[in-house]
DNA sequence: CATTTGTCTTTTATCGGCAATAGACAGATC
DNA sequence: GATCTGTCTATTGCCGATAAAAGACAAATG
């Protein structure tokens, strides 16, 4: 085994779909650039349809001739990346298991546990430890530094310093500027949500994800930018792993999303600064609680 | 050819100048610590040195046969390690060779170009991923962000958020902490160079990377020192590149410095963030100057 | 009895190789 | 003449294998 054929197996299955609400298909180049992937796996992607029968592919001709079964699909396991497998597996063992700050990290263990190779271990580890929760000893193992309470606070604290000065970003973008209207549509998912909180509160974390992401930006700055995955990577698995009056928590905080939503419409500088800094501090309040 | 020997080689050499001024050896241990490496690398120094007729090696005894000649040392270039070699080669490629913003980065033909296998440019580009100047395309090439204005200015951005915190909190460690002894170190060694400015103008690059690590340190923020590296790594390559009036630039910065160290000494957070800013101003102009 | 040494096992760093995927080019088609 | 398809090549992602380096343990030594 080499690579994995998994963007074939996820551009096919969104292919598929694509196929329920349509009786033919779109030219090879446009059916990549759709599915985001180059001709040579559109190609493959119309092989494998022809053969399970579902499209009759003759050069610029196909045509559906079925609508898909739920069996037509891949598996959704076989569809993730390698590296998504590999970080949900690592996310499990440091969170929920009884990971010690200091303890080892065996690439090899982890490579054979996880039933892959040691290289595809390594380069996760290395892609990983920007998070500052592992480190290296050059010619030796990795030690874990822990989802510790310092680490949220050192994590809160460049948190607080980025998202300030973004915030403060964003109040100086043009009225024309793309960002206001993202903006507006965030606003209204948070009102939908609310409206529905006791089904849908848990599509907050990844709101949070895009709202927090939308300020960020505008700091037009790659470093700021970039350090938001440290913090979107920590609060996604948080959300994942502590559930507890997750309702109220993300009502609330969705509340608090709202009034910074506001005051950032309002361009007012010291609006902004309260807004920003009331909801960051519930924020670092609630992580600080799921670690003690 | 697996792993590359340079572990051996390097601790070899320094070994063997170790050996230029003592008669005999200490225990594997204890020469394993001295030099940083374990007992089975010392072993192999041993076992070479015996081979070339520098010392006689039985069991506890180790002693020195002959004074050591230059030609038993390993050649420098042998005693880097791969991440050092592909570093240097590829900062030469992206600073000095024409190399555009949006270029294309290919593994394969660094790999060839520098006469190594793929996996250790991987991991090499991995890695250096954060520094902000290169990104990946998944499924493709890495495409060069470029050494650019954008770049310089959103890295000194951030170093001045970072900087100006940290000095704030250095001014506020207690007075028995052991970087006020570093700092009085750096300042004297700031008056050393200053005096034999003509012939160690040189020495400020490294002088520099202690002072501000030893700034950033008293934030006792993981993410604000490791930042320090994608400092450390632009200021460093800079210095090499660039010359032009470099004696009369570190001057006037190691001015800055000794006023800058007096204002941490005066713990009054005023005139450090004067001073602080003050520097890290012209050390951005300096970096700016060097770019268009 | 605390170190040191001899011996052995485990893990890391790196390589070459191969399948998946991207991408280039010329001829075919509308 | 712009776009599409057929075909071919180049590159990435991943694996297994191997030498270098770390490290574990017991016997030997002072």
């Amino acid at each position: 085994m080499a690579k994995q054929n998994n963007v074939f197996k996820d551009a096919f299955n969104r292919c598929v779909k694509l196929l329920e609400q349509s009786a033919s298909l779109p030219s090879e180049p446009e059916l990549g650039a759709a599915l985001g992937v180059s001709r040579t796996t559109v190609r493959a992607i119309l092989t494998r349809l022809e053969d399970v029968g579902l499209l009759a592919w003759e050069k610029r001709r196909k045509i559906v001739l079925r609508k898909p079964l739920a069996s037509d699909y891949f598996p959704t396991e076989e569809t993730d990346s390698l590296s998504e497998i590999i970080e949900r597996s690592f996310m499990r063992r440091i969170l929920a298991g009884g990971a010690e700050p200091g303890m080892q990290i065996n690439e090899l263990e982890l490579a054979r546990e996880i039933g892959i190779g040691t290289t595809s271990v390594r380069e996760f580890l290395i892609r990983f430890s920007r998070f500052g929760l592992i480190e290296k000893r050059p010619n030796s193992h990795w030690v874990l530094k822990g989802f510790t309470r310092e680490f949220a606070l050192e994590l809160t604290e460049v948190r607080e310093m980025f998202e300030l000065r973004s915030a403060a970003a964003f109040a100086r973008l043009p009225a024309e500027h793309p960002a206001w209207l993202e903006l507006d549509a965030i606003e209204s998912v948070h009102h939908a949500i609310l409206g529905d909180i006791e089904n849908r509160y848990l599509d907050f974390s990844e709101l949070d994800e895009r709202f927090h992401l939308l300020v960020h930006r505008a700091s037009k700055n790659r470093f700021i930018v970039d350090f938001y995955d440290v913090i979107a990577i920590v609060f996604h698995y948080h959300y994942q792993w502590n559930k507890t009056n997750a309702r109220q928590r993300n009502a609330r905080a969705m509340e608090e999303h709202l009034a910074y939503i506001a005051a950032l419409r309002s361009r007012d500088p010291t609006q902004i600064e309260d807004a920003c800094r009331r909801h960051l501090k519930s924020a670092r309040e609630t992580l600080l609680q799921s670690i003690n």
